[in-house]
DNA sequence: CTGTTAGCGCCTTCAA
DNA sequence: TTGAAGGCGCTAACAG
């Protein structure tokens, strides 16, 4: 299992290393014969060049640190999958890892990444400590963060690029309203989260200017999954309520509260237009055919992979850039129009 | 942008690179008072150790190489998060590319990652090119194919995981049976794929001998999508037909058959029972409630982690081995007991 | 065109 | 307990 090496090269084809390497690299001075000659050996002994070594001179290693939490979920998935098939085109390779800012052993993480050398950090994560962390570490490798957190208040700290969840929240509220809701539920609102609590105002301050109610159900677990959507939506159908269409902050919780509704006897849409955000895969499932705010993931990963490798190749770490994309809206089969009385 | 190295750690402590080296390293010939003093330059300055540096020498970087096809495919990607969680919980990171043994690129992608000096490669794939592939490079590294094709007849010249695909087409068939079918469809069939292949000797075999009929619709797509599955679906319910059962090759050729199901008016699980393969997320959603044999993704990526973690340190590249999981059979609702007249 | 020398950041003998 | 020297595999001057 001994790599064979440059040296061992050398000493086959009666040559210097320098001149393996010149060979190896597509250097103009040297003579065709030779390096074709080279070359032959290179192949015939499957000879591979330690990238490691030229990555210690060149101070370059092509390779981009992911860090995303929870990768069982459908959203993160999806992106991990876009930013990996993004960086390849672009001849990057991408080291992948789970962690959140919140956790311990996040710093480690960064450590181990800076320490492997990766060229640049994508931090994928919608928690109000993701700045902070940021900041720490761009000074060392340039970094982005995808799913900002970023009030419109806060200076510019850090590179981001993110759904602009204000705008989502306002196009949630507008579209109910066009459907006739006057009434409406938001669900699943987590104030640790960064991306909900824009969301959630933007919603608010549109449903103000429509004119509508909104009751907020907040959630008091950690995270928006489909467990959390159904306890808060059993919990809500277990009494009459008066309004007629929800707004479920993440498209998980939408399909757990599908689920209460089902268990419940509420029938999506007629008894309750709902619609989600994010448009996870699982939204567009025939028998699912949630209407939702798409976060729009693939445009999601390309833009946040591409800032991360303008800033590796200019190396500018003075100005920062906030990348906001509009969510889409994606009309399927859980909200209808009522017609006002 | 510049690191700082041991060398300057050197020389702001006024000792010599190898004591640093040693304080770094936990070496015990060396007094606790220029430990400490050095460690907390090392943390004042923010030192972090170049691991590529180290890796050079040591010739181990603690990252394995984790390719595999489409992690678009719920399956894949469930396999993906339960490497990546494995591989971090046991010391190593994971780099994740996709790639898959039939396109051309797939030997560029092994040749990188060995030149990563990542210190095992997992593949992932069905394809029955997967084998040789490996064995072209095994010998140059540690490798585990998850998700082999293996027929028993063939010897065993590569390490492998796999859940047991033809047991696993045997128990579909005989639930199906237990449910009082005789009649039924397997659908889905692609013969490139050596998983498959078993799957649907071992159903068909099971079949033949609880003396079933079995009616088989090949997959001529390249994979197995849901559109397939619904393509397929839609042809087979366009006319009559006796059967009363179906076995789909894959979750994800059954959701598509599911929603043909739909459009042409076929209850589910009345007028057909429908039974899957993979156990994806998708299949658990309240609305879908796919019955179907479960791979156990994340015994799947522990066990090939493990394997190939093995593999690694022990440096035996002799002898070869081969596990295989039990598929699980995950009833939900899509399958229903007929009666006999 | 080719070889010699030096060094990337670190670890590992071997001396002191 | 510490340091000096050499080398991991490769590239980059600088000579020839």
């Amino acid at each position: 299992m001994h790599h064979i090496t440059i040296k061992d090269i050398a000493r086959m084809a009666g040559v210097s290393v320098t001149t393996v390497s010149r060979a190896l690299n597509n250097a103009p001075e040297i003579r065709e014969e030779t390096r074709a000659h080279i070359l032959e050996i290179c192949s015939r002994e499957g000879y591979r060049t330690n990238l490691l070594a030229r990555s210690l001179i060149s101070n370059r290693t092509n390779v981009l640190g992911v860090v995303l939490p929870d990768l069982s979920s459908p959203f993160h998935a999806a992106l991990a999958l876009h930013i990996e098939t993004c960086a390849s085109e672009l001849g990057y390779q991408v080291m992948l890892c789970s962690g959140q800012p919140e956790d311990g052993r996040i710093d480690g993480l960064f450590d181990f990444l800076i320490g492997q050398q990766v060229d640049g950090i994508l931090l994928t994560s919608a928690s109000n400590s993701a700045m902070p962390l940021l900041e720490r570490y761009q000074s060392t490798v340039p970094t982005v963060l995808l799913g900002a957190f970023v009030s419109a208040a806060s200076p510019l700290r850090i590179n981001s690029v993110s759904t602009d969840n204000y705008i989502g929240g306002w196009l949630a509220a507008g579209y109910l309203h066009r459907l006739g809701h006057r009434d409406v539920i938001y669900l699943g609102m987590r104030s640790g989260s960064g991306t909900h609590l824009l969301r959630y105002q933007g919603f608010l301050d549109a449903a103000q200017e429509l004119g509508m109610r909104v009751n907020t159900i907040h959630n008091p677990a950690a995270h928006s999954t489909i467990e959390s959507g159904c306890l808060l939506g059993r919990e809500l159908f277990a009494k009459p309520f008066p309004q007629t269409a929800m707004f479920a902050a993440t498209d998980l919780m939408a399909l757990g509260v599908l689920q209460a509704a089902d268990e419940c006897g509420i029938s999506v849409p007629d008894r309750l237009s709902l619609l989600g955000f994010d448009d996870i895969d699982y939204a567009a499932l025939p028998k699912i055919g949630l209407t939702t705010l798409s976060q729009r993931t693939e445009a999601l990963a390309r833009t946040s992979v591409r800032l991360l490798l303008e800033l590796i190749e200019t190396g500018d770490s003075t100005e920062f850039t906030q990348r906001l994309l509009t969510p889409a809206l994606i009309e399927r089969t859980t909200c209808r129009s009522i017609t006002q009385t």
